[in-house]
Parts: C-alpha cells; structure tokens; sequence
DNA sequence: GATCGTCTGTGCGGTGGCGGACACAGGACC
DNA sequence: GGTCCTGTGTCCGCCACCGCACAGACGATC
C-alpha cells in the first residue's frame, strides 16, 4: 500500500468521482474532512483476500482492477473500477473482507475514506446509501458479463472490450500496460495477447510497442469487441448519474 | 410466472429459509401477514431482463437459478439461490430490474413479498437490511467464483461443482434435469455433459437415467470438483449463519 | 403393446487456446 | 558502446471443447 497523500480535500476534485459527484452538497460538506486524496501507483493493492479493509476508495483519475486469484494460482479480473465507481464494497455490506483483491492498473489519484466514516454514512440512509447501492449492482452486472464472456467470447473480442472499457476511463488514447499484464488480466497465455494484438495491429485498431497501447480506431475495435461491452456502457447509463452531470457544482 | 398462493403463513415454514430464520421474532411477526407462501415449478420465470421486479422470492425448498443471455442467445448460470438466501436483489439496490433473469430449476416452495413491504422493511435499517446486504455479498462472490470457474475450470470440474452445489440444498440424492438442460445452464454443449456425466458415472460417483441425476459417492464427487465448489461454501459459512441455527424459534 | 417425442450415445472434423521452448528486439543502465 | 533484463514474435504439438449429424433407447401416452 504506497498510498500517499498528496493533497487537501479540493471538492472540485471530489466532484470527478461520478459518485461523489452525485451527493447532495451537504453531504459533500459534511465528509469534506475524512476524504483525503491519495495518489495511487500501478501494482499497488488496495485489498487482498481476508485482509481487514481500512479505507474505501473513490477513484478519479486511476483505475482499479478488482482481481480474483484461485487457490490454484490461476487468475482473472472480474470487474473495473474508475472514476465512476468506488473501491471497498465489503465495507458497507457488512463482510468486512472479499475473497478477492483490488489492485492498481492506471497511475492516477482517488479518494480516500476511512472505514468508519463510510459505514456511519451509510446507515444514515441517505444519499450515499443510495448511491452506493445502485453502483454495487451497477457491479453485480459487470460480473455476471464478465461471467458470460468468459465463457463464450474469444480473446480478440475481450481484448477489445478490454480495450475500449479502459479507454473510456483514460484522458489519452493510450495504455501504458504491458502484453503480458493484460494477459494476466484477463487470465489467458500472453502468448493468445500477442496473436489478438497483433491481428488488432494488422486491421489498423491499435498500434502498440513495448508496454504501451494506443488505440488508433475506436469504431474499429468496437466491431471487434463483444457485446459485452455495450450492454455494462449501458446499465451504467441506466444506473449512475450522467458523468460530470453536476460537476463544478 | 405460474407461482401460486398455496397456504398461509406458517412461521416455521419460514425458519427454514435461513435469511429469514435469522431474522429476530419481532420483524418476522411484522412480516408475517406480508409473507405469502408459493410453490414454484420448474421452468416459472421470477423475473425477466428488463421488467418491472414485484416480489422478492424467499425459496424453502426451491432452487432458482440466476441466468444470464447474451444478446447473441449464448447463456450461462451465474449463481443459484437456494434457502439460503433470496431473489430479487435489486429491488433494494435500486435499479428495480436486472439484465439477468431468475428460473426456478428445482420444484419447492418459496416465501415472497411485495417489493414495498421489503424496501420498507430494509429502509428501517434493521436486521433485515444486515441480513439483505450480506447475503449480496454471498452472491456477488458467488458471480466472482462463477467468471473465475468458466475461465479456467474443466467441464467435468464443474459438472462436479454443480452438482455438490444443488445436493447440499436438496432433500434427497436425486436431481430431477436433464443434460440437456444441465448443459444449457453451465453454457456448454450437451454432448460435452454427456461426456463428463459418462465419466463421472464410470468413476462410480453418479447414476443418471433420462431426467435424472443420483449421487452416489459425495467425497468422490468432491475430488473431481474444483475449488470453487468449496471456496463458496466457505465464505457462505462465514458471512451467514449457520443454516437452522434457530430453527423452531 | 405400438407409437412418438424426448433424451442420450457416438463419431467426425475443425479450431481456439494451452504449454513449453527459444529467438529476437527495445530500452535502461553501466 | 556493450550488457542485461524485460517484453515480444514464432514455432511446435496437444487437448478440450465446439458444431453437426444421426442412431439408439427410454418412457409416457394412447
């Protein structure tokens, strides 16, 4: 956990984590001072399997991976966090840990908040409550796709969804991520990223070199990507808040 | 949904339920007029991608099985419910509908409520919401399990996982489906279930003749599951209470 | 007891992804 | 400029699972 602070509460930042966004000012206000802006760093892990969680996250520039690890060493992510969500779900409902882990893939910042303070937010039955409830099946959905695609979709067309979800969350059009970390990932032989990447190349979607990705078509990869894809964009849609809806506010 | 009305109330009929069961005297004697007991037949949709969600189904000795379709008519079991828990999870999160949709797969009875009574109930912040947001827990690990399992685990594996899985929440050693079906619910081909059924018989674990599934050797059956099998059963045992803890209570 | 629909057995080729091994190349560091 | 590490390209055989097609067999129903 190299989570540092590196700032004061500024609330315009706390207003880039759609969640935060979409609290009254109120409330808002009156967490001001447990938020503390951490920034976070690529492999960094916020929670590991049977750990005593200490500190939601909400993150606003970086991207967390929540990640399963079987007892046989076999891996694969489950679900994404970004800007539009929250780490440390366990907190509020009541298990404390999760058999699972949340690890850092995109350097960025996020927002961090004690677990305390959290968990009485949540029991005032307010705005927060809400909010994090509809984003915790907003969560729920992106497992069950991620279930589904693993069982039927092929690497290329996860890769491009893969792609496409991250790209979302970034500010350029570039992943610093290496084959074999996105292998990792999505829990299949870096060698199956190679072949994908490099079909993903030849139709001119992607270009890539040592541990960057850049995106060069976006429609390109979305005919590629499953429909997976498509279908979490648009329970998203359906379940949050519009992004930066009130932002400045 | 051909659910119907089949008795009144019968509280220890609702102790079977752990969910319920571990709710104190007083919220279950709140509950009671609400609580109307239905028999649940294999095939009866609780509820569909999309609609409007009116009960929560609280199963006694049903099995309901959550499915997942994609839009190109790939499928797959993301989780099961049986009396250890409840179906219709988003009518507290708030979305009100899911992508998903919840099939009854074993005949038996459930308990259900009126999506008012149990958002009312879980806005008093009693026990129930505590009992509510653990069981999500349970199944949201469950979701992480399933995606973890389609990646990485055998047919036969799972085919063995499954069928613990149904075996611990069913009376007698006997499952009443088909491969056909079983096939469609894990997302596989039918002959690939034949194949693994064949083995598993060969092997002296199982029986089966049209329709139906037995099991004979339990720990057999067990050293040909994977992990997953016993990785849920786990966190169940530590996020719920014991099953009948109170029973007759 | 005959009929028929559903469920199960089996065989075939095809292929996506695995596992391992190794060559090569980019880039950081000395 | 050389060295070394890490990341990428490529080849091999192999196996699980798929898709299709069809035969056979059970068991309900008449």
């Amino acid at each position: 956990m190299n989570a540092r602070r590196s700032d004061k509460l500024m609330p315009c930042y706390a207003r880039q984590n759609q969640l935060l966004a979409a609290l009254p000012a109120a409330v808002l206000h009156r967490l001001s001072l447990d938020l503390e802006l951490v920034a976070l760093h690529p492999g960094d892990v916020l929670y590991e399997p049977g750990r005593q969680l200490e500190h939601a996250h909400f993150p606003v520039t970086a991207i967390i991976s929540l990640h399963y690890v079987t007892r046989s060493g076999a891996s694969s992510e489950i679900a994404g966090v970004g800007p539009e969500g929250m780490v440390g779900i366990p907190l509020f409902m009541g298990g404390n840990t999760t058999p699972s882990s949340a690890v850092v893939r995109a350097e960025g910042h996020a927002y961090r908040l004690c677990r305390r303070i959290l968990a009485a937010e949540f029991r005032r039955d307010g705005a927060m409550q809400v909010q994090l409830l509809r984003y915790t099946q907003v969560l729920m959905m992106q497992m069950c796709q991620t279930a589904a695609c693993n069982r039927h979709h092929s690497i290329e067309q996860q890769l491009s969804r893969w792609l496409l979800w991250h790209l979302d969350r970034l500010p350029e059009q570039e992943l610093q991520m290496t084959q074999e970390l996105v292998a990792d990932l999505l829990g299949v032989r870096r060698e199956s990223i190679t072949d994908a990447a490099r079909h993903l190349q030849e139709l001119g979607f992607i270009q890539y070199r040592r541990g960057h990705i850049s995106v060069l078509n976006r429609n390109g990869l979305q005919s590629t990507a499953c429909e997976c894809y498509f279908a979490v964009r648009k329970e998203m849609a359906r379940l949050l808040p519009e992004p930066q809806a009130n932002s400045g506010g």
